[in-house]
DNA sequence: AGCTGCGGGCCAG
DNA sequence: CTGGCCCGCAGCT
């Protein structure tokens, strides 16, 4: 049905077509382009009618990733998996974070998970939460396709998105895991003080990142990923800012960790507002993004060696800020790993597990008191 | 608990 | 027939 007007759209913007190589190709075609001479790198956003052919090895594409909310959708072709935009979430009131950015929430993807999502109330004002609908594809939603084809992943987007980019992926495993830490530490824990502290002290720091270079906490309350923080310069001290704006007169005992949700929100729609298509570089040998020379952090790069959007080396490190209680600052591709190595017990972290995979050689001294304020 | 992929089935055009 | 979508299942994290 609408396959004339896909077809008429990708012929004027097929990016695969810029080097002369593969001229055209349609994710529907029984045969694919074999003469493949460069593969694109991974693009977290894909947007409109592009296309792109990945590398077999690209692990995001192999994920069939994307920031987007995508949900799976059947189109009886096992050999072309296909998924469709789930949409935004936004705020019905609405409401902006001190930062004046709005509100998109990540829908989430399981059909059960986003019924329950949308009878939750707006981290920021407390609303009622709203859908805002994708309509970009003749009035439904952008799809896209993946296909698997020999070395090659080939991808191809239908429709632009006309709403809000949401959260990422990893943004909002994170803001699951702060909720989750809220319900399972009591609100005036001094850990989540402290935890918080250090949120709101991160905003002060000189991290330059704007994208979506991941915060990450894990399932308790352990990684932190400050070049989150940006963006979001502040002339009064950050604890006096968010409890002024934040929770001024808030009769909420947990005000604290309200404060919590908001700074991370500001980091969150921060990325989700300020996101271009990501094609960084090494601030030293100007290389480009390859799939496997891994941004830091999130489930868009895997590896050593971490390029944050903004073109800062960040060092694959953990950063121990305390001994006694031992928040973690990590670039979020660890954080699962790590996780899955350094089950919690309980609230109480095993300090000698931790150890074992702490790797304080790669500490990058300068990184490390930027990213260790408490210290 | 939530993400992801698969596939059966239904419906509209 | 194509495309959109719902649903349940299974594997995984």
């Amino acid at each position: 049905m609408l396959k004339a007007v896909d077809d008429a759209i990708i012929d004027q913007k097929d990016p695969a077509s810029r080097n002369g190589e593969v001229t055209s190709w349609d994710i529907n075609d029984i045969k694919l382009p074999q003469d493949v001479k460069h593969t694109d790198w991974f693009q977290e956003w894909p947007d409109s009618y592009v296309k792109h052919i990945y590398s077999s090895e690209d692990k995001n594409a192999q994920r069939h990733l994307s920031s987007w909310a995508m949900r799976n959708t059947n189109n009886h072709n096992s050999r072309i998996l296909k998924k469709s935009c789930l949409w935004v979430v936004a705020c019905s009131n609405d409401c902006s974070v001190p930062s004046g950015r709005k509100i998109y929430l990540r829908p989430a993807i399981c059909d059960k998970a986003r019924q329950k999502q949308q009878r939750k109330s707006c981290p920021n004002c407390n609303g009622p939460l709203k859908l805002i609908p994708c309509r970009g594809h003749g009035g439904y939603p952008v799809t896209n396709f993946w296909r698997h084809e020999g070395p090659f992943i080939f991808f191809q987007s239908k429709g632009s998105h006309d709403h809000p980019r949401p959260e990422t992926k990893s943004e909002a495993e994170a803001r699951r895991s702060i909720q989750k830490a809220h319900s399972a530490v009591p609100p005036t824990s001094p850990r989540i003080k402290r935890m918080t502290l250090f949120f709101l002290k991160s905003l002060t720091g000189e991290m330059q990142s704007q994208e979506t270079f991941p915060l990450l906490l894990s399932k308790q309350e352990d990684y932190i990923s400050p070049s989150s923080f940006s963006g979001h310069l502040i002339d009064k001290t950050p604890q006096e800012q968010c409890m002024g704006k934040c929770c001024s007169g808030s009769t909420l005992p947990s005000a604290d960790l309200h404060c919590e949700t908001i700074v991370l929100q500001n980091s969150l729609d921060s990325s989700i507002q300020h996101t271009p298509s990501i094609v960084p570089t090494m601030k030293s040998g100007h290389q480009p993004f390859r799939p496997n020379m891994s941004l830091p952090g999130n489930e868009f790069n895997e590896g050593k060696s971490h390029v944050n959007y903004n073109s800062s080396y960040i060092p694959s490190t953990l950063y121990q800020l305390s001994p006694e209680d031992p928040f973690l600052v990590t670039c979020a591709a660890h954080h699962k790993y790590h996780n899955s190595l350094n089950p919690m017990k309980g609230n109480e972290w095993d300090l000698e597990e931790e150890r074992k995979y702490m790797n304080l050689d790669h500490c990058n001294n300068e990184m490390f008191f930027n990213l260790c304020p408490m210290r």
